[in-house]
DNA sequence: GGTTGATGGTTACATTTGTAACTGAAATAA
DNA sequence: TTATTTCAGTTACAAATGTAACCATCAACC
């Protein structure tokens, strides 16, 4: 007869603390750009790299290919994104962000890493230093240390 | 002109090692047992918790009153739930874990203690006692440090 | 007592999300 | 060349989730 606590449960816990940073994190641009979590996705990434095609989105964000062609519409629809058809493959379209969406971008940024000090100054710098050799640790043992590059594959759609 | 590297930025990590691994083990109870997310929470605190209302599962694992109602009903329709009417207060329904609840309740905890154990030991001693330390202080920071009983109410409804 | 307001829980309805079918375009093969 | 298959992206429909209204009960107040 087993009995987990979850309090002490690492998964439990990463998953919480994961839930609880993001919820925060959406009220700042919920509250100012009234934004969706998806939106909030596919500006971030594409702010990141500057110009993607909706696929490739979708793998590097991990989100499914019709919510990113959802968020992808509601971004066009503020006209902070842009669409063009990529002459080579005229299937793909490559996305990028327009000077508003742009604009709007560096603006949640700003916050978000407003946010992020704020964090790691609670924790102080051997903590935060602790912290970040863990996360290295455990991206690897779970085989998501990440290459930066939303080229390549990953298929799992995670919540 | 900011640029946000999703790769290196605290929050984002953190979300997604915990959306990685839920959804892991997701798949252990979803395979085995048909079980949905909200299912599992049910079953998982009423695991721990031995008797508790809807009410208060619901503040103690973060899920909408409704969801932890169909959940419950769920639960209940395979006869691994029971409930029953607190006589003190006849609003309240005191819910328990049945004979069969408990049994899927004990399989599905080993393979998480498993999981647990196998990620744990990927990581080595040392590194399991950082990363403990780590998210002690990162739970006070973010004000979710654990009082581990399911009556503290708090008001958010994380995703 | 009766009336009013709050509370635990469910249900109807709206919104979001996912699944599967579809469109247009490219690649492969005949 | 013209099938056939594969792929990027959208859309129709189904399932899950959230919002708001609801019912039954309790608590506070008259």
């Amino acid at each position: 007869m087993i009995r987990l606590i979850l309090e002490a449960f690492l998964p439990y816990r990463l998953h919480r603390l994961g839930s609880v940073i993001s919820q925060k994190l959406k009220g700042v641009y919920g509250r100012k750009y009234g934004m969706t979590v998806p939106d909030w996705r596919v500006l971030s990434t594409l702010g990141q790299f500057v110009q993607l095609t909706a696929k490739a989105i979708g793998t590097h964000s991990a989100m499914h290919k019709t919510k990113v062609s959802r968020a992808v519409a509601a971004l066009e629809k503020r006209r902070w994104l842009a669409r063009s058809r990529n002459p080579d493959d005229r299937r793909e379209e490559l996305l990028t962000l327009t000077t508003a969406g742009l604009k709007a971008y560096n603006d949640i940024v700003s916050d978000m890493i407003g946010f992020e000090s704020a964090l790691t100054e609670r924790l102080g710098v051997k903590n935060v230093a602790e912290l970040e050799t863990v996360l290295m640790q455990l991206e690897q043992a779970l085989d998501i240390s990440e290459q930066s590059s939303p080229s390549s594959q990953r298929t799992t759609s995670a919540e």
